[in-house]
RNA sequence: CGGGGUGUAGCGCAGUUUGGCUAGCGCGCUACGUUCGGGACGUAGAGGCCGGCAGUUCAAAUCUGCCCACCCCGACCA
């Protein structure tokens, strides 16, 4: 390509709404123009790299056996009604009605439209296993869109499902799924880890999160140095206290109320009464199915709703309102404890048994508890891990310090089971004659969200690096002065060869200053710059830049050809 | 959805507090000339419903109200 011919629309500055590196340069480089919030164009080089990275998936999957498809992302509110998810994701799904008043959705995912396939066309255990993908766009209408493609309302998803016969199956299919990913991402050039995850709204027994740690990142990663345990911090066990280590010699104290006349958060109430909030206790009222819960955890912690989830069974969780709170405790937000409080199951964090002498709420408006010691001024009968881990925290394997990085999230495996197998009644005829649902596992890859991660992953102040596999030009020709017959000559020579060669080549013919193209070819990247300038031409030399060391030597042209192959391969 | 912020030329911004006549700057863009190894220079140009609507006023980019869009923090998130 020419550039001098090439739609490259490049920024000298950054764009006013950008925060993130990543959204920043892409924005600049020409990649990507916002049409509205979570919406962008992908431009002939933004889309180029989307290729690139579109093709190193499909080389990838296919090689693992699965097979292509394609999907719709228009579908029926049925499908949704089905499984129930259509409630589940709520405001996140995008619907409306037909012409014909029908109730239709778009597709946000596809595992209803893969399991509608599968119960019509899979029917024997002869037909599995069985693994498909798409490359699709999809559509989740997020709450906040943010940090240009790495959150948007529509983006590019590869996703691919698994059907199998038996548990010993999905093991197989899932494994295979997860070496592919690792195989896809370092071929993308990602230096990405996988961690253990929460499976949110998907379902299932077991998922994997692939993470590329980034400030840019919307997730948070436990990591440990120690022993290399790391996990998504809503699955991240904290250590148990025991009970030993939590009342050890202190001294008691009585118990004795307190005022604290609109003193309703940790923060105040801390202030106010001169204590810690690690020797407070945070009491939240939580509805689990319909039933008033009281959540204990220490002052500083967090509750963690997955783990509290999952430890309760409980299918619906949230917080009360205020309503809520003052029927289950008789006294308002703001001022709920653990102290006197009836007919309400408790669920305790381990962390708040070390507390003694700790504060917390009295369930009347403007009192609180100072002085108060579990187990002697309120039951410890349940106790669980449903707090978040945080970087004061040690490892739950090892033991060593434990420290939390931010992530980015490119890739999510799952083990399905039989969550819409069952609820969709897709079922297939088992060779001991008996009918099965299908055992399923999801898996999904953010094609574009590989763009930003990689953005970030790679860059300086000048631009973008790419990595050699995803750059949409392997090669710019820098032809400084096109007055110059020797320079011209020289690099039509070159971009000539390289083109026969079948190397995506692009020649900055552009009749501009040097410095220009310089700054243009740094900012977008290219890996290999080939400089040619009027001084070296007359020594018969030419100037091979490395983008990513900045490193360049001299070398005839003749060379430069087998130069670059060597560096490309 | 809660909190905060922004909206003026294609892009980045000043001007708004204290209303005033023709709305500015830098970059980019067009033409001509000079330059040509790290975002060159000169001369001459083009380009604005000052986010929208309504109000106050002799007069509104500037004051008031409502709305819209976008960004950040949080909630949420395969």
């Amino acid at each position: 390509m020419r550039y001098s011919e090439a739609f490259i629309p490049t920024l000298k500055e950054n764009p006013a709404d950008a925060e993130a590196i990543s959204h920043k340069l892409m924005v600049r480089a020409g990649l990507i123009r916002k049409l509205t919030a979570g919406a962008y164009s992908y431009l002939p080089l933004g889309l180029k790299v989307l290729k690139n990275v579109e093709k190193i998936v499909r080389d990838e999957m296919d090689k693992a056996g699965a097979q292509e498809i394609l999907m719709p992302a228009l579908q029926s509110a049925d499908l949704w009604h089905e499984t129930g998810r259509y409630d589940v994701l709520g405001d996140e799904l995008v619907k409306f009605k037909d012409r014909t008043g029908r109730e239709m959705v778009i597709g946000p995912t596809h595992e209803e439209v893969v399991t509608d396939i599968a119960r019509n066309e899979l029917h024997s255990y002869k037909d599995l296993p069985k693994t498909v993908y798409q490359i699709q766009t999809k559509l989740r209408d997020e709450p906040r869109p943010r940090f240009g493609i790495v959150r948007s309302k529509e983006f590019i998803m590869k996703d691919a499902y698994s059907f199998d016969k038996d548990e010993k199956g999905l093991d197989k299919s899932y494994k295979k799924m997860f070496d592919t990913y690792h195989a896809i991402f370092r071929r993308c050039g990602l230096d990405t880890i996988a961690v253990e995850a929460d499976t949110g709204f998907m379902g299932g027994s077991e998922s994997a999160e692939f993470m590329l740690l980034s400030e840019s990142g919307e997730d948070i990663v436990a990591m440990c140095d120690g022993c290399g345990y790391k996990s998504s911090l809503a699955m991240a066990g904290c250590l148990l206290l025991k009970k030993q280590e939590a009342t050890s010699n202190k001294q008691l104290a009585t118990i004795k109320e307190v005022d604290t006349p609109g003193v309703t958060t940790i923060e105040k109430v801390s202030e106010l009464l001169k204590c810690k909030p690690q020797n407070m206790i945070k009491t939240l009222i939580y509805i689990a199915d319909k039933k008033p819960i009281a959540v204990l955890v220490r002052g500083d912690h967090d509750v963690n709703e997955a783990k509290l989830q999952s430890c309760l069974k409980a299918k619906e969780l949230f917080l009360a309102d205020d309503n809520a709170i003052q029927k289950a405790t008789g006294g308002p937000l703001g001022f709920s404890g653990p102290c006197g409080l009836k007919g309400v199951r408790f669920v305790i964090d381990h962390a708040v048994l070390g507390i003694t002498n700790g504060v917390t709420g009295a369930n009347k408006k403007d009192k609180h508890f100072v002085n108060v010691v579990p187990g002697r001024d309120f039951e410890v009968k349940e106790t669980a891990d449903v707090r978040y881990i945080t970087d004061e925290d040690t490892c739950p394997k090892c033991k060593k310090k434990i420290s939390l990085k931010r992530a980015m999230e490119v890739g999510h495996v799952f083990k399905l089971g039989t969550k819409y197998s069952d609820s969709m009644k897709a079922k297939f005829l088992d060779s001991d004659g008996k009918e099965k649902s299908f055992i399923m596992g999801c898996y999904g890859i953010g094609v574009n969200r590989i763009i930003a991660a990689a953005i970030e992953q790679s860059n300086d102040k000048d631009g973008i690096i790419w990595p050699i596999s995803i750059a949409p030009y392997k090669v710019i020709i820098l032809s400084l002065n096109k007055e110059d017959k020797d320079v011209a000559k020289a690099s039509e020579k070159i971009y000539e060869d390289l083109c026969k060669e079948g190397i995506e080549t692009l020649l900055d013919d552009r009749d501009i200053s040097p410095g220009m193209k310089f700054k243009d070819a740094d900012l977008i990247g290219i890996p290999l710059q080939v400089i040619i300038g009027p001084k070296k031409i007359k020594d018969s030399k030419l100037e091979l830049k490395i983008r990513a060391t900045n490193k360049n030597e001299d070398l005839p042209p003749q060379k430069a050809l087998s130069a670059v192959k060597k560096y490309l391969t």
